[in-house]
DNA sequence: TGCTAAACGATAATCATTGTCAAAAAGGGT
DNA sequence: ACCCTTTTTGACAATGATTATCGTTTAGCA
């Protein structure tokens, strides 16, 4: 059966308190430095087995794999700042919709789909308007 | 200046006589068994320039870049076989005012999207149905 | 034909992710 | 509370795609 250990909670609880996407190196790296001795391959795991589970949402950018606590239990997609990573679940019913229609005009079954938005948030776009830097993505909020 | 090799045509011939996406390795692996002497490198850097200047589009998918070259010149999206690769280029007007819309209502500026649809194509949903295998994706159509 | 900077090719290096395997510990039964 | 079985962990090796390095080749032009 599923066994329930403190590391599992560890990464469920970090995940939680981070505002955006991150990847498992960033989010091991913030475990450790808050004292906790967790593996990184246990973060993999971990981050693995509740993507499974749908409590969180993952995405792929520049070829590694970003985390995020999912709010909304139901399927939705997200609007991300591609600086600081803060992120906003959008619903998307007319997406959707569109995306069953092209699938099955073409012939196409079981019909799956990303959508993502990037953009600069309010925030990073003065910033960037007031001459500051972008930092790296993959970063924490 | 930039230059016009053999080899960065190698690739954009190659590219464009494929139906679906693929990656940087089987397109090399093909170049490979038809004679040429292009190298692994080379084909990197001749699909991350076609990409820049937008003559061939990219998608990653397993944590790996797909690439196919573009047959219409405008910005599209892609319903793809996660069987056999075969792409269909669709236009998505509605999707691309969503998307802007969306940005816009969260104060987000400079966005792009990423929109792609996934799905069996009818040739291998028939295939499935008759109890047929799924191949591995990344394959030569 | 000769020059020079861009492009190439072989290979080493990088980096995220996954596999391995012995040690630790969760859950259930006693 | 203790033991047993099986899952999970953690350190580290292995993988696999992509990128950097660097000496050699070559496209484009005088």
């Amino acid at each position: 059966m599923k066994r329930n250990t403190w590391q599992r909670e560890a990464v469920r609880t970090a995940l939680t308190g981070t505002e955006g996407f991150v990847s498992a190196q960033v989010l091991h790296s913030h475990l450790r430095d808050t004292g906790s001795s967790i593996g990184l391959a246990t973060v993999y795991r971990a981050l693995a087995s509740l993507e499974e589970t749908g409590e969180v949402d993952a995405l792929q950018q520049d070829g590694e794999s970003l985390y995020r606590a999912c709010t909304q239990g139901t399927h939705h997609h997200h609007l991300i700042c591609r600086n600081c990573g803060t992120t906003v679940e959008i619903s998307a019913d007319p997406v959707e919709q569109w995306a069953r229609q092209v699938a099955a005009e073409h012939g196409f079954t079981q019909a799956n789909h990303v959508v993502d938005v990037f953009g600069l948030c309010a925030a990073c776009t003065a910033l960037a308007a007031a001459g500051g830097q972008v930092a790296e993505p993959g970063r924490v909020t």
